[in-house]
DNA sequence: GTATATGATTCTCC
DNA sequence: GGAGAATCATATAC
């Protein structure tokens, strides 16, 4: 049994096969016929030297991988304390928390190192794969290993994407947990009558602008015992409830009769011509740090405005 | 058990 | 980034 003897011959076959019906048989037998041909060797090797210095159709670059949204992943989930497979395990964090979540944690943690090693050993495989058939089939076309190589990297690309949504979902996962354990609504608190009366006094000797400065804020943080955010919460939520509160008495006087103004306190030190009244009316009794947020007033020293003591 | 109060969170707007 | 507004989740009063 001859095979073609010329190049020539030998390319028209290559051809031929490539253009007819995937017959098994027939295929099989036109391989074996190339393969012992003596010419095949050396026509490979010049269909690969041609197709190195003539680019034909070349596939586009391989974008670098944007790993940005990774490391993200990873610092986050290294912060929460979970072993990122890969990371440095000396970042990650060592976090006392109760017990429920701890566990909660570790499932994630496991979840995730399954999910990755599963994945180191399908990408092994799939590789392994891809590049036997690229062999197989670089008997018959011009393939070099560094199209081996490219299609190899092609397939770790790709792949990369698994893990990324795992360390995605294993985030989500935490911050639910983090939701379900950690949520402060959850573990709140009243805060107490000393630190109510507190911010109550400020609230109402800044009536008309309640709206304490960053210093005065951790000055109340520091008198009731509680942190500046929560000084800030307590702010926001007391303005909005006094808003409400004034729009509600509004409606329900104005239910009654004709609409009255807005319920105002009587203001001596308006009516003695100061610009705004001190909160003497609204000191609680025993609180001598609440003196210090008392508006410093200087008597106008204009004439036409007197003020009786 | 229900209504209300209250501290915290989230979303939107500027 | 801070404030307003809506909402959530719990505490408290009844």
């Amino acid at each position: 049994m001859g095979g073609p003897a010329s190049l020539a011959e030998l390319l028209a076959e290559v051809t031929k096969m490539t253009d007819m019906q995937l017959d098994e048989n027939v295929m099989n037998s036109l391989k074996c016929q190339i393969r012992v041909n003596p010419l095949h060797r050396a026509m490979q090797s010049v269909l690969v030297d041609n197709k190195e210095k003539v680019p034909i159709s070349p596939r586009p670059a391989l974008r670098p991988v944007d790993n940005q949204n990774e490391k993200m992943l990873d610092n986050m989930l290294t912060a929460e304390g979970i072993v990122v497979p890969g990371c440095d395990p000396s970042h990650v964090a060592d976090i006392k928390r109760e017990p429920d979540f701890n566990r909660e944690l570790n499932n994630v943690q496991n979840e995730l190192n399954q999910e990755i090693s599963a994945y180191h050993k399908k990408k092994a495989e799939l590789s392994e794969n891809v590049s036997n058939v690229i062999r197989r089939q670089g008997e018959f076309r011009p393939i070099s290993n560094k199209d081996i190589e490219s299609m190899s990297n092609m397939v770790s690309h790709k792949l990369q994407k698994v893990i990324e949504c795992a360390k995605q979902r294993s985030c989500e996962h935490v911050t639910h947990l983090k939701r379900v354990y950690m949520d402060a609504r959850r573990t709140r608190k009243n805060f107490s009558r000393h630190s109510t009366e507190i911010l109550n006094a400020y609230f109402q000797a800044h009536i008309t602008h309640p709206y304490p400065t960053e210093q005065d804020k951790e000055e109340l943080a520091r008198q009731c015992n509680i942190s500046v955010g929560q000084v800030s919460n307590w702010f926001g939520n007391k303005r909005i409830r006094y808003k409400k509160m004034l729009a509600k008495e509004k409606s329900e006087n104005g239910q009654r009769c004709a609409p009255q103004p807005m319920p105002c306190i009587p203001n001596p030190y308006m009516m003695q011509g100061y610009p705004m009244a001190p909160p003497f009316m609204f000191v609680p009794p025993n609180m001598p740090d609440y003196q210090q947020f008392v508006p410093k007033f200087e008597p106008p020293t204009t004439a036409g405005t007197s003020v009786s003591h």
